[in-house]
DNA sequence: ACATCTATAGATACCGTTATCTGCGATACT
DNA sequence: AGTATCGCAGATAACGGTATCTATAGATGT
């Protein structure tokens, strides 16, 4: 007795092969165009395959194959232009490989993300590109290297994108841009612009990417002999409204800041828009830097001064890190960045 | 001789089988969950499972028990809000219902479009979302029509997101909002404040989209007793640099234009940027509404009075749609849309 | 005490491909 | 002419699960 009623059975192999009066082996082999077919042969097949309108079933492919020719790309949040462009790197070269794109969120949630990563070995999916800072960096490391190791036992490769690289000897490739010499640079304009107390605003621990921003923050203030102040370094999140609280307090309780670094461009809009209700002038009453030049930032008012990242192209490096290991490809990428000057900072007024 | 060396082999069911001492099927059961298994006999799986750090192989299941629990969702770029937001959606409610989320782009290729369908065909998914305006109405229906008919035929189910609505009897559903609506309140909204003479900057022809926004706009004129003018119609792309050049060419072929309606939000900051650098006032001397409410129309100069467009939900109810089918759910949704009042429109001064 | 039922586990047969080995007629070589 | 080679097609056995049917031991009913 079949298993399943014939009726709006999806034709198979097999059907086709009948039809061309074959083997389901020579239909097979049609497909994949890796072994001689005699042309009339091919053509019979073609054209049963045609008539049919068969297609084939990926997922007995990728049984019997043991490919899946998946990538997985995990982010936390699809939202926010940063992702965004990453995704659409990933997507390009995912797809300019031949490959499919899985897209999974986490919500920041690590408990989410183990979640992510077993579907992802059960779909045995070649590489799985983890995307954004990572948090809870005590036990970061940790949780890292188990995802390395066991989906390579799964047979696919972890990429870490945007994420600090583990340490050596863990099986995983790492895309990165320099977090804490852009922040270096970012505060270093400020600095050469006359500034001298300069607010950080944003998240400020916890995160791998802002605690690098605020290192080279602290870094830019050594090295230029200007003295840190601590209180100066305002924690909040990473959204439009957290910039506009975090704008609201520094200008009611710190009369004296002149510039403010915001963590990304969002906290920098909603920086900008909270000095604008309070009327404090950008750049002439203060100088605002953002982080990641996302596609609206020169419509801000005024354009913003931002540090430009290569997201599209972290994207794509992580595909291609990840499909072509071993001939030769480094296994660790670090992309630049560079200052994108705009309006939003001027020289401080005496 | 087995097909491949045993070394680096996934621990498979029988592996797991072996170690508890059990049956294959018996694993399979405790898997499922479905079936009565003795809670002794499930411990041992279990603590056999984890030993083995056992896995489950995706493709194999969805083989044997033909379900993929796989939306795929189909987009022109995933650059700009736009999208990202639907995506959201998309990915929210599948992951809620425990489906996995293919995200593939076209970049407006009919082309690619096809073999984006083929492939998902191939990958047996649940659900194929088509987001956005469809080109070439000539054909569409057609190509619409042979879409939904093939997905049918592969058991899975063509959702329409932000597309017309194929003719009856097409096995597809539909997610819309009311872009012709919108289109006629914001210019009537326009008319309200005193505008004789708006013209419309943005993609005006071959989109779906857009020619919907068009009638909108156009009937708005005629409900309103406002001589249409054809020329004031001015045929762009969507980003942010065509609005500008739109805006530059307006300003300086037709001073009698008091007002503008940007198609996209992304239009719109193009044309506030061009009306900037012209010195024209916004909206003292031009009026702007956008279409989209993007997350940073509040932070254009000025804050953008624009249609906002339900893009999370789109998405969300795309998936619904597509997953509960046949008991009781409708097959086709029209989501509300709504104008948001910011800064950009004034009453026409005399 | 015997038949019946129930709970649980196993056996078997696919699901739809691809890898590998074998088969066979035609061509090429000595 | 006899044999090695080649080009092409078929047979068979996985790949790693699940559905369905069958088997068995202990519980239950009369």
């Amino acid at each position: 007795m079949p298993r399943r009623p014939e009726r709006g059975r999806r034709p198979t192999l097999a059907d086709v092969a009948e039809r061309a009066g074959v083997s389901a082996m020579t239909v097979s082999r049609v497909l994949a165009g890796n072994y001689p077919v005699a042309p009339p042969t091919r053509a019979k097949v073609l054209r049963a395959m045609r008539e049919l309108d068969y297609v084939v079933n990926a997922h007995a492919r990728s049984l019997a194959a043991t490919t899946t020719r998946t990538v997985a790309f995990v982010v936390d949040d699809v939202t926010g232009p940063f992702f965004a462009l990453i995704a659409r790197g990933v997507e390009h070269q995912a797809s300019s490989e031949g490959r499919l794109c899985l897209l999974c969120t986490t919500h920041g949630d690590p408990e989410r993300e183990l979640a992510v990563v077993e579907l992802m070995r059960e779909q045995r999916a070649e590489a799985v590109i983890l995307v954004g800072g990572a948090r809870d960096t005590a036990t970061y490391a940790e949780r890292t290297a188990y995802f390395a190791r066991a989906l390579e036992k799964s047979g696919s490769r972890l990429v870490l994108c945007g994420r600090p690289a583990p340490e050596e000897g863990v099986p995983a490739s790492t895309v990165q841009y320099d977090n804490e010499g852009a922040a270096y640079a970012a505060t270093a304009y400020l600095i050469a612009n006359g500034h001298r107390r300069i607010a950080y605003a944003g998240r400020a621990v916890g995160l791998s990417t802002t605690d690098e921003r605020v290192a080279g923050y602290r870094r830019a203030h050594a090295d230029h002999g200007v003295a840190f102040d601590e209180s100066l370094v305002r924690a909040g999140e990473f959204s439009r409204e957290s910039g506009s609280a975090l704008a609201d307090a520094l200008v009611s309780e710190r009369p004296d800041v002149t510039a403010v670094f915001a963590a990304t461009d969002m906290v920098a809009a909603g920086v900008l828009a909270a000095l604008r209700r309070r009327g404090v002038r950008v750049p002439e009453d203060m100088s605002v830097v953002g982080f990641d030049d996302i596609p609206l930032a020169s419509d801000l008012t005024p354009a913003l001064t931002t540090v430009h990242v290569p997201h599209e192209q972290l994207g794509r490096e992580a595909v291609r890190l990840a499909l072509h290991r071993g001939r030769g490809a480094e296994d660790r990428v670090m992309l630049g960045t560079h200052i994108v000057v705009r309006d939003s900072v001027a020289p401080r007024r005496p």
